[in-house]
DNA sequence: CCGGGTTAGTTGCAATTGCAACTATAATCC
DNA sequence: GGATTATAGTTGCAATTGCAACTAACCCGG
């Protein structure tokens, strides 16, 4: 949207207009795809996202133990041990105690975990083709790259205010 | 060794790996961002993201109302006003009500509050220069530019199924 | 094997958020 | 004008989340 008539200077620091400041605008399309795929499994499967995340990453690597699911997953550990707690109460996903220590699970999707992991994808993969559909191939490739990129930095700088770069 | 059929890749779903689903990435991207960033205000100011949101738009756009502040920080209406009633608390931002509809907020900045902005831009700007400087001018411009089309794009996909907008 | 330190995961509690119901004011239609 | 409907904003309640404290299991030096 066009600002006004603008420049009220309200103050001699240059405006930051959140429209044009990434962390806020990195937020609203987050949400907003966050919000537009959780509408197209949260009903049908009852399924939250990060228990959605969990499935997704049991999927591929089965018998991880819920640490490195978090770590995976970028989910703090209680979110992931409720997260998993609702999944077991639905049978979608299985936890034996690791043999050689038993403080660690091994994490694995029951049958019918593969099976609601089978039918979310295509819908998943839908949308973001859809969203994606906006740019052609060669920029969805860079924007890919451009995104990995931000997000090793973002990394980089920590969650600790400044210092470090 | 489970005896047991281990869950293998399957019935031709194609794997989906959240490392390279757009939605995940986002996420994680604009969650490492945000706390990162709030670290550097939250903190010093007692500044929610939602309060500084609000800051942030009526430093530039003085006496706007509650809803026409949602409607520019893709915030919910509850969200703005409880925002703005931690604000007012705090002396940062001043309310009236419109003589011509008396439901309707007039929202300003105290000079506290206006104060605070000063303050805060420099902080939201160094970091936000920090982490484009990974990039780029011309990658800069392109991932601006990529982003707002994705931001239009996921718009119009909007939550599917029921709901507004 | 005993104690200090570490790691995996869960639980309790407080703060945040989202939704729906509510109040108050304004606009519209007959 | 009076009833009906719509809009601005707030509040109450329930669900989610985040942090810290906690339990349980392992590890290592003596």
């Amino acid at each position: 949207m066009p600002a006004k008539k603008p420049f009220v200077p309200t103050t001699d620091v240059p405006a930051l207009e959140l429209e044009h400041f990434l962390p806020y605008r990195l937020s609203v399309l987050s949400n907003t795809v966050s919000a537009a795929l959780a509408g197209a499994y949260a009903r049908r499967f009852a399924l939250t996202i990060p228990q959605w995340r969990v499935i997704a990453v049991l999927a591929r690597a089965p018998g991880l133990s819920a640490a490195a699911v978090a770590e995976r997953t970028a989910m703090d550990k209680v979110a992931v041990s409720r997260a998993v707690a609702g999944l077991m109460r639905k049978g979608r996903v299985r936890r034996v105690l690791a043999a050689s220590d038993r403080r660690r699970s091994v994490l694995t999707l029951t049958a019918r975990g593969a099976s609601v992991y089978r039918q979310i994808v295509p819908l998943a993969r839908a949308y973001e083709r859809r969203l994606l559909g906006e740019l052609g191939p060669a920029e969805q490739s860079l924007f890919d790259q451009l995104l990995a990129r931000l997000q090793k930095r973002s990394w980089l700088l920590g969650p600790s205010g400044d210092s470090r770069v």
